[in-house]
DNA sequence: CGCCAGGATTGAA
DNA sequence: TTCAATCATGGC
């Protein structure tokens, strides 16, 4: 059966904080919905008490596109029992019980990542609206609506210049983004080939691309390719993690990365996306940790139990 | 190690 | 109203 509509059944899912935490980047509020991308897909996502429901503009057979995008599937209880026992993990979790990780296409998050670093999200944000207006295949919408775009494949932007790329405001991530789309399209680089490997395999094989670092390897992995055990630290986990488990002394970038491999647990990604929204939402501090901030924070963590 | 490459936005002076 | 800092990769 073909419909524009559906209504996925889904509880503790807080549509609005997931999709705008910084997982994606092509997701726009209208009014009580979020419209935005998905494939070929123009969608728009409204939250009710029944669920999440869909529309689409043109008529849909099977919805399992959908389904994977948003993790409808995942039970959020079972991981959030995975999670520490602790005060600052109850406190981010606490601040947005309904927050969820998304499985975006790896050659959209790719690439998005690539265009990420040293910008902050408002800029990402433009920066991909403009490539995916100048390079992306118009897709069918609705006749009140704007045009809309898809995302554009690694072959279409293997063929445009860095001038045209750099145009869309990219900067020096022009040549980045221009490198992996060849590698890709030439069937160099397989995308699909890093699903199959271990963890650390897989982040290496990514880290072999320009302007792909730990950090972005790793959101590539968590928000792409469901990697839970990923654990992407930006300057505000990194302030969460400085702040809530190391209060007194700044722990080294080594001892860090240690204790987010195997503090968190196996969904330990999860826990990251929960950190990095309550840093977000309560702004911590955006200097070094110090001891009073640390203990305001956890004010505001005993505060919300 | 320090600096720089793009640039919209934020917050301090 | 200026004006510096944000953001996190790679090359020098």
């Amino acid at each position: 059966m073909s419909a524009t509509e559906i209504l996925l059944r889904v509880r503790e899912y807080d549509l609005a904080a997931t999709l705008d935490s910084g997982q994606a980047f092509r997701w726009q509020k209208q009014n009580d919905s979020w419209v935005g991308v998905i494939g070929k897909h123009r969608v728009r996502l409204t939250q009710t008490h029944a669920g999440i429901c869909a529309e689409t503009a043109a008529p849909v057979e099977n919805w399992k596109w959908l389904r994977e995008f948003l993790q409808t599937k995942i039970e959020l209880e079972k991981v959030l029992k995975t999670f520490p026992d602790d005060e600052p993990m109850r406190a981010a979790v606490a601040a947005c019980p309904g927050l969820r990780l998304l499985k975006q296409d790896p050659w959209e998050c790719l690439a998005s990542f690539i265009l990420s670093s040293t910008k902050q999200i408002v800029q990402i944000r433009q920066i991909i609206a403009l490539l995916c207006q100048r390079f992306g295949d118009p897709i069918a919408v609705s006749s009140s609506e704007p045009a809309a775009f898809a995302f554009p494949s690694p072959e279409k932007i293997a063929r445009v210049t860095e001038a045209e790329l750099r145009a869309c405001k990219m900067g020096f991530r022009a040549p980045s983004l221009l490198a992996a789309a060849r590698e890709i399209a030439e069937g160099k680089f397989n995308l699909e080939h890093i699903r199959q490997l271990p963890h650390s395999e897989a982040r290496a094989e990514l880290m072999k691309l320009g302007g792909v670092g730990g950090k972005i390897a790793d959101c590539v992995l968590l928000f792409a390719y469901g990697f839970d055990s990923a654990f992407p630290v930006d300057v505000w986990v990194e302030r969460a993690l400085q702040q809530l488990y190391f209060p007194r002394r700044r722990a080294s970038g080594k001892r860090l990365q240690n204790f987010t491999a195997t503090y968190f647990g196996p969904h330990a990604g999860y826990a990251q996306q929960y950190l990095f929204h309550y840093a977000r939402i309560y702004k911590f501090d955006r200097r070094d940790a110090k001891p009073q901030g640390a203990n305001k924070i956890l004010r505001v963590a005993a505060s919300l139990r």
